[in-house]
DNA sequence: GTCTATAATAAGATAGAC
DNA sequence: GTCTATCTTATTATAGAC
């Protein structure tokens, strides 16, 4: 009930005014988390704004006040799930490992990464279908991700002039192939699971795949 | 203005009544078509009836006519894309073939045909983001798919005989490493273009990256 | 089987008080 | 900065004539 900015004649009035405190900051912080739920949940046509509303301990007003309109609000989603993993690679320390070994840890953290960040995996599809128009719009997205390339580059010339791996490498289709499956076995896990009837989320079957993505990789590479 | 079933009344009338010839099969496969463009392009959520109907030659009464709803209409089209590449697989011949051979042939099929059928690439990522709750309700689509998983064990068995491949792989492991990036670089080829600033739909980048899978799905199953 | 018109509801966005 | 109430428009779905 202590209130900075509350008038006299206010502060004697009514009960604590259903307004909670003036907190510009933690408002638009739970709008952004309750948006994620919805649009990661429903999509960006699915979700609807009276049910963030909802999800939030704020009014509807408040997110046309705080971003304008749903799309951006999406775009602000999008953001925010992109850039939770930013650099993130650079904390693996690749440099300080033999070229395989920085591959097969390079795979494994991608792996693991997708498989905990099913957030990220669902808007990067929803992203997708609305054939990525906000991404494209973004400043941020373009320049996060960059890094990745940086450490594939660094370990194939390292492994090339120990003359493990083959030369003409191009280190976009490594990012593909190791992204492309971490990134599947997430995104169609439901179709992929209900067609040939597995749990792709069972552990023992986590564990095989992570292996079988990371000899794949490693045998393309080699010599 | 031939048409079977007019009274003598209604033949006197007026010019040809704007109902256009009763043609039940003709109208009932107008209005899939004109679902699959607007459910492909806009997503469950996206798509509207309206849309749907406009892009028909009939009118909207007729949607619900002939399919109830919204969302049993979403189902016909999810049915009638996975549909289409039934069985495909089973006129590639893969047992006449050299088991290498064999799995080139099924890579560069299961490659092109992603290339080629964005519509089904779009469908099925739209039904992820739906949690596969229309697949898992299809009575058809779990049917369909299981050849691949029998012609692939085929060729492991006759390339383990052979000597050539290695013994103890999983047929599912090798169709999901071989569909998640033929999958991948079409469903998510906004972003990934976006952001690393490539066209993916380039014809070099196309047979630099069948190639990639190729070798990757070899190099992997090899001793 | 096909049409037009409309009911019922829900959605995005805004007004205006406090 | 925050709230409630509401405008406007669009959407799914149906009625009823022919």
């Amino acid at each position: 009930m202590s209130n900075s900015a509350v008038t006299l004649d206010e502060a004697v009035a009514e009960a604590p005014r259903k307004g909670r405190k003036n907190n510009p900051e933690k408002t638009r912080e739970s709008i952004l988390q309750a948006a994620i739920a919805e649009f990661v949940q429903l999509g960006l046509s699915g979700a609807r704004v009276d049910s963030i509303a909802e999800r939030t301990q704020t009014s509807k007003r408040m997110i046309y006040y705080y971003f304008a309109s749903k799309e951006l609000l999406y775009l602000a989603v999008l953001e925010k799930l992109y850039g939770d993993i930013r650099n993130t690679e650079g904390k693996l320390h690749l440099d300080e490992l033999a070229p395989s070994e920085a591959i097969s840890r390079l795979v494994e953290f991608t792996f693991d990464h997708h498989d905990r960040n099913v957030d990220f995996v669902r808007i990067v599809s929803i992203e997708n279908i609305h054939y990525g128009q906000h991404v494209m719009q973004s400043e941020l997205i373009p320049s996060l991700n960059n890094s990745v390339l940086q450490a594939i580059d660094d370990i194939l010339r390292r492994g090339e002039a120990q003359g493990i791996f083959r030369s003409g490498l191009n280190p976009l289709d490594i990012h593909m192939l190791i992204s492309s499956f971490c990134f599947y076995r997430v995104s169609n896990r439901h179709t992929f699971g209900s067609i040939f009837q597995i749990d792709l989320s069972a552990d023992e079957v986590k564990q095989r795949h992570k292996q079988v993505i990371c000899e794949s990789v490693l045998r393309y590479m080699q010599c």
